[in-house]
DNA sequence: AATCTAGGGATTTTT
DNA sequence: TCCCTAGATT
């Protein structure tokens, strides 16, 4: 056996039992900031150096593919390029990939369809009108969730019918569960849950598939086990079952997604589950201050803590944390982003070492304004991914139409977009054929002229399968794939329609699609064999967490879910108030109140040095103005490490509305921050109908003046050349230096922001 | 068939 | 407030 690795000597005495364990099941229980990437790096970099094994025998798991990408080139910078050879990725992507191999097994073919969430939305309410029912009453998210749900428990459409009829809704959910599943394979489309329940059929019906893939992973590893629902213990189960070599790592005190199936179970049953594993906890955190620490601590000890592990630092006790008090999320916006400034100036901080955390997407609206306002730069995570858009999931619809002609969902979604004649009553018609002859809709276009239809739609049907007809043999041929994409945009019209609407909403869209022309572009240039099929399956995947950069010079937003595994300087977590954070309920029931608790621990947890909590006394929803209590956290958490702005400590568990704090001018003694709640720094008279428009109540603060470096968030950073209109129709023109090209900007519109 | 309008419902969290 | 859809209008 080769000599140990002195890297080995970096870790601490539990870190190295860690990875020097490589053989038989082991749970790692790494408490937050403990170095658990850093554990799983370094095993599999100890494991290749010990030859154990070879890097294409490990797979790797985890839940991002930013972990994946981070974990690559940690172990890369430890034992080079064999790295690469690794089988590293989100579950979701590695057995999409392995699907694609054994797609023929199971009835489908490698070019399947990945169907995301509001794809498989679409199918199953096409499934309901088929059915006569009235979407609006059964609402298709309901149903989907709720098969969803029965995937992830693996539970199959017969034995969902034994198991869950009780009433009307698991009737018509076991109805339209047999006709969804049916619906995909006749689509030649799985979703995101198949993609693992898919591989689990595939083993259970093939032995000799099975212990192929039990053979290749001879080492398994997976991160965030706390997070892993049924199906993903089942098909990582599956593959361990041969060698036993999985090491699982998490914690359970941040299992925070169990509203999409995460069972908190894996990962406290995994000793009984395997024979012999063995447990390491990791309680060393290198990341926060004592004082943050304690306040986690404060918050998760109310939780029924499962498994055994004591967190402790040897960091500085730190700061205390300050609890800010607004008058509403405007106010909070604006004193987030002075303290940042603050902050920067005089304690030397840089932006990107600043994060926003939040419990809803929503939120993140008006920081966006404020901190556009305010000269703030910002970089926001999550929210609608640049792959969801509307024009994006057209054009890739009709890629897909290209190498999937029978994936129904994808045709309907574009058959009349742009419009071209063939309207509902057309689609109707052709979608009554496509049942009656049990053939996919693309075949029933394909023989239009056997059917009676409405003569201009048969026209326009004619003219549109010719032309999807020639992009397929153009792609046969080898045509390259940005070209056949331009062709496309052209010979379908979509360009065109765009064009002629000539709306600030048409124009961002062709930007978009621009863009997307790059990605394919790019796409093209970087793979050895890039095929339209590989392509969409590796996007169907991409998330806009993954393209969080911490290096650009920006502050990051972003929801609480969204930063589990990041960590920063300066954390501010707002919108502490119940029904909000914790969250509230559509129909007053089933909070997990715990998980909601887990969730706040994971926020505090991503601070190192500076934190803040944050709370408003009203807030606005659907556009009514809403009073609002704070959180019941900040009555939990340890009352000696918090502070109000002025310094005083918080009071806790008494209703926060009472206290008459109108006249206090809060000035802060420890900054220069001065601030007087009654007197928001915006006006709120200037809310109007328009909810793009930016304000400038004093046109000074106004940043977009001529000069300005300002930042694209396509185009990249540029300099405004000149400047016209008023108000919401002030338009900048607009140098932007990678591009070496000009261009004029709505103001309104455009998502600028001013850097340097 | 396409466009316009009024009215109702929606906001957790994500691969 | 915003988005979607059903129904009416062109």
């Amino acid at each position: 056996m080769p000599q140990e690795p002195s890297f080995i000597h970096d870790l601490n005495e539990q870190q190295q039992r860690a990875v020097r364990h490589t053989d038989g099941p082991l749970l790692i229980v790494a408490g937050a900031g403990s170095g658990k990437t850093r554990v799983l790096t370094y095993r599999i970099a100890y494991l290749i150096q010990q030859q154990k094994a070879d890097p294409n025998e490990i797979l790797a798991l985890t839940f991002t593919n930013k972990a994946a990408k981070e974990m690559q080139e940690r172990i890369q910078q430890l034992i080079g390029d064999e790295a690469r050879r690794l089988w590293m990725g989100t579950f979701h992507s590695v057995f999409s990939k392995i699907l694609r191999f054994e797609a023929d097994k199971i009835g489908f073919t490698s070019n399947y369809s990945i169907y995301d969430t509001e794809d498989s939305k679409n199918a199953i309410k096409q499934l309901l009108k088929e059915n006569n029912y009235d979407p609006k009453e059964i609402r298709p998210r309901t149903i989907q969730r709720l098969i969803s749900d029965a995937k992830n428990e693996l539970i199959h459409p017969d034995h969902y019918q034994e198991k869950f009829v009780h009433s009307t809704l698991d009737d018509i959910t076991a109805k339209i569960y047999r006709l969804y599943v049916e619906r995909l394979k006749h689509n030649n489309a799985m979703d995101f849950d198949d993609l693992l329940v898919k591989p689990i059929e595939l083993f259970g019906e093939h032995d000799d598939v099975l212990e192929k893939y039990q053979d290749r992973f001879k080492y398994i590893l997976i991160d965030e086990y706390q997070d892993t629902n049924h199906a993903q213990y089942k098909v990582t189960n599956l593959l361990a079952n041969k060698y036993k070599n999985l090491c699982v790592v998490g914690d359970d005190a941040q299992s925070i997604y169990s509203f999409r199936g995460a069972d908190i179970r894996n990962i406290l049953d995994f000793k009984n589950d395997y024979e012999g594993a063995v447990e390491i906890p990791l309680e060393q955190n290198y990341r926060s201050t004592k004082a943050i620490l304690k306040a986690a601590d404060s918050i998760i000890k109310r939780n029924d803590s499962q498994l055994d592990k004591t967190l402790w630092t040897d960091n500085d006790m730190g700061d205390t944390i300050t609890v800010l008090d607004n008058y509403d999320e405007r106010d909070e916006a604006n004193r987030v982003a002075n303290y940042i400034k603050e902050l920067k100036a005089r304690k030397g901080y840089g932006y990107n070492d600043f994060a926003v955390l939040y419990r809803t997407n929503y939120q993140s609206r008006v920081y966006e304004e404020t901190f556009r306002r305010k000269g703030v730069p910002y970089q926001l995570v999550g929210g609608l991914s640049f792959y969801q858009r509307k024009e994006i999931k057209d054009i890739l619809a009709y890629l897909t139409l290209l190498i999937n002609p029978d994936d129904d969902t994808n045709l309907i979604r574009i058959i009349n977009e742009p419009s071209r004649g063939i309207g509902n009553k057309s689609l109707n018609d052709l979608l009554a054929q496509s049942r009656a002859q049990n053939k996919s809709l693309w075949r029933i276009l394909e023989n239009v002229d056997q059917i009676d239809l409405y003569k201009p739609a048969e026209n326009s049907v004619k003219k549109f399968v010719s032309m999807i007809d020639e992009l397929k043999r153009d792609l046969d041929n080898g045509k390259r794939l940005i070209d056949v994409t331009k062709k496309l945009l052209d010979k379908s019209g979509y360009m065109k329609s765009l064009v002629e609407e000539n709306s600030p909403k048409a124009m961002s869209r062709r930007e978009n699609i621009l863009e997307l022309q790059n990605a394919i572009s790019y796409f093209e240039k970087n793979n050895n064999s890039p095929s339209l099929s590989s392509f969409l399956q590796e996007i169907s995947l991409i998330t806009d967490t993954d393209k969080y950069d911490e290096d650009k010079p920006a502050v990051t937003m972003m929801t609480v879910h969204a930063a589990k595994g990041l960590e920063f300087p300066g954390v501010f977590v707002v919108g502490l108030e119940e029904e909000l954070f914790p969250v509230g309920s559509r129909n007053n029931e089933d909070v997990n109140i715990e998980e909601e608790r887990r969730l706040f621990y994971v926020a505090i947890t991503r601070a190192e040095e500076v934190l803040f909590f944050s709370h408003c006394r009203s807030r606005y929803k659907y556009g009514e103005e809403q009073r609002k209590k704070r959180s019941r956290f900040l009555d939990e958490v340890s009352p000696d490490v918090v502070r109000t702005e002025t310094g005083a400590s918080i009071k806790q568990s008494n209703n926060n509305f009472q206290e008459n704090k109108k006249d206090t001018k809060t000035t802060n003694n420890n900054t220069t921050v001065e601030y007087d709640w009654k007197q928001p720094l915006y006006q709120k008279k200037n809310r109007s109908s328009n909810n793009t428009q930016i304000h400038y109540d004093n046109p000074d603060e106004d940043p977009f003046q001529v000069g300005a470096k300002v930042e694209h968030n396509i185009f990249g950073p540029g300099k405004i050349i000149s400047r016209s209109g008023k108000g919401e129709r002030t338009k900048v023109v607009v140098y932007f230096n990678e591009r070496k090209q000009r261009k004029t900007l709505m103001l309104r519109v455009a998502k600028l922001s001013v850097i340097g």
